[in-house]
DNA sequence: CAATAGATCATCT
DNA sequence: GATGATCTATTGC
């Protein structure tokens, strides 16, 4: 499971944002804590494409706009509600604020330690560990200190290649929260995550 | 300094 | 489908 684990590139980061959001389905993500390594397969994300996007945090967040508009392949860290952390990375080159959320996954390694986080009854499957992006974070143990992390080249939280999904849906949801909010997400159709599921019925 | 608006989740009905 | 938990950055007075 540890063998030829590249990690995702400087190059790839720095792509348009909905095409970094759209390969990142398939992809690894591993998070090391307490001397264990947790990973899983990222089955849903969301791309927050620039300031023209009304979604996104970079155009009312200065701390945001900062990170977003930085470095490609940088862990952007959210506090959301006061109770939920969650992940995005940077994509584009600097200079043009956007990123992706990672708002699934599922568990491959590290999934006593992920239900032992979640405080996980027995009948919960482990296909609903990190489905969320809150509950993702909270499996993965990521927090705010993990906010500005290179993710390329990470000792502790980092992304590595995996073989392209054979097939991404996407769904354009408008009307998130207030009515103007837009977002773009993609999933793995065939993924059993709930989260996945739920979002694609509301597809568009 | 007070008010408010959230990139969510679990637990209800 | 509605609600409450809980914190931070930002805006308004």
């Amino acid at each position: 499971m540890t063998a030829d684990r590249r990690p995702l590139s400087r190059e790839f980061f720095s792509q348009p944002v909905l095409d970094v959001a759209r390969q990142l389905i398939g992809k690894i993500l591993v998070s090391r804590f307490d001397g264990v390594e947790m990973s899983g397969r990222i089955v849903e994300t969301e791309g927050y494409a620039g300031l023209a996007d009304p979604a996104s945090h970079a155009v009312r967040l200065r701390r945001s706009r900062e990170r977003m508009g930085g470095e490609p392949g940088l862990a952007y860290v959210h506090l959301s509600h006061g109770l939920h952390n969650t992940l995005n990375v940077v994509a584009e080159p600097a200079g043009s604020p956007s990123a992706v959320l990672i708002r699934a996954l599922e568990p491959i390694t590290g999934v006593t330690v992920m239900r032992r986080r979640r405080m996980a009854p027995d009948r919960m499957s482990d296909v609903k560990l990190a489905s969320g992006p809150g509950n993702l974070a909270r499996a993965l143990a990521i927090t705010l200190l993990d906010d500005g992390r290179d993710l390329t080249s990470d000792p502790v939280l980092f992304l590595v290649e995996a073989p392209p999904c054979p097939v991404v849906w996407e769904s354009t949801r408008i009307g998130l929260t207030k009515g103007t909010d837009v977002a773009w997400r993609f999933f793995d159709p065939a993924s059993r995550s709930v989260s996945a599921h739920r979002r694609g019925r509301e597809s568009v």
